[in-house]
DNA sequence: GTCGCGCGGATTGTATGCAATCCTGCCCAC
DNA sequence: GTGGGCAGGATTGCATACAATCCGCGCGAC
């Protein structure tokens, strides 16, 4: 466990992203207790950083905090992945009818080779990688809608929903529907056509809610 | 011995709300540098409790925090603040949507109430005062969704709307309008149509977005 | 045997001190 | 007069030290 090496660089952030990384990776357990002092040693920093970035990790909310018996990685429930992807629904819904409206020529063309590279991967069966490519498409889309408040909340929403991110697309059947549906979020970008973007991509992520439940 | 007794209460958190009051009712500025030191004396607590705050704040967008340049009271532009009126509409769109389909009579019977009072001071030209009641019906419609993650991510969007609260009921006109939009909301939440009571809230925003431009 | 209770270790909460960085204003070269 | 740079003060960044709180465990009363 010796990764105390690598504080050279620039580093001032380093503890909060370790710290970040490690539990959205899973390398530290859900409901698994953070005790300070072992987290200050074994990144090489003092507790106070390390405070610090459990403050900003709460406000996240991948950390629980409760005063005077110290921060724990969060569990989030299925109950609260809905609720989270509800949430997330009608935020990218929004972001897609921007995207939409503002859409260039290239945009779309770059929405539409990631389409094409996930239906090849799909041909391969390899889901994992067209989960991947999921997330790349959805980023996309809310660069292209230029929205940034929404960006920034989604964002966390997803930090949260790691845990869940490659259950859905494993269920039977469950990658050509998603596929279908991406497929037509990006033809309703193409037309610029707001309303279709938006009720596209809110049934898309309804779709991924009913597959968790 | 007695200043234990000052803190039985509620008082750790006390230095984080003095703060966040100061910056969301102006009497911080916006733009205003917030030294520590200055703070933390103003406040009669350390600085460790003051940095800690801030770091609070700037999540919740209040504050702007630049390395080793330090804080200052966020400036919410106008566009961002339309931004943020688009990001609240969907939202607060899924909650009516939910409400709609979840409020008991009860809940019905306090959305009228609401209402009465709002027409009341309305014809009293006591605008201001409707404005807070504007906000209790947001309120009361959040929590019979009874969707947390929607209810914390508009309460953090709500706090950086503080400036441009009051600004848009003072329109001429706008108040019988919005008066009617709400009327609208809480009938589709008394029959229990979710989709209108999605459309009436957003079509509801989508004005007080256009009043603010 | 079980319940209450207090003691000691572990852990967090807060304050303080020193180092690092930045900003201001001044001096000097040109 | 203008621009570059360089002190000195102001302010933040980080670490350490001390105080407050919590939790588990053992002991005794019943």
């Amino acid at each position: 466990m010796n990764e105390m090496v690598d504080n050279l660089g620039v580093a001032p952030l380093r503890a909060e992203d370790h710290l970040r990384e490690a539990i959205v990776t899973g390398r530290l357990q859900p409901n698994e207790r953070l005790v300070e002092s072992d987290l200050a040693r074994s990144l090489g920093v003092s507790r106070t950083l390390i405070r610090a970035a459990l403050v900003r990790l709460e406000h996240e909310g991948l950390v629980e905090h409760v005063r005077h018996r110290g921060a724990r990685v969060r569990l989030v429930s299925e109950s609260e992945a809905v609720e989270i992807l509800e949430t997330r629904s009608v935020l990218e819904g929004l972001a897609a009818r921007l995207a939409a409206q503002r859409a260039t020529d290239d945009d779309v063309g770059d929405l539409k080779s990631i389409l094409a590279e996930m239906q090849r991967l799909r041909e391969a069966d390899d889901l994992l990688a067209v989960s991947d490519l999921n997330a790349q498409l959805h980023r996309r889309l809310l660069e292209i809608s230029g929205h940034e408040t929404a960006a920034r909340l989604i964002g966390a929403l997803n930090s949260q929903m790691v845990r869940f991110q490659y259950r859905t697309i494993l269920l039977p059947g469950r990658s050509e529907r998603s596929f279908a549906e991406h497929a037509e979020i990006v033809a309703a970008v193409a037309t610029h056509d707001g309303d279709r973007a938006e009720a596209a991509m809110r049934t898309h992520l309804s779709r991924v809610a009913d597959a968790l439940r």
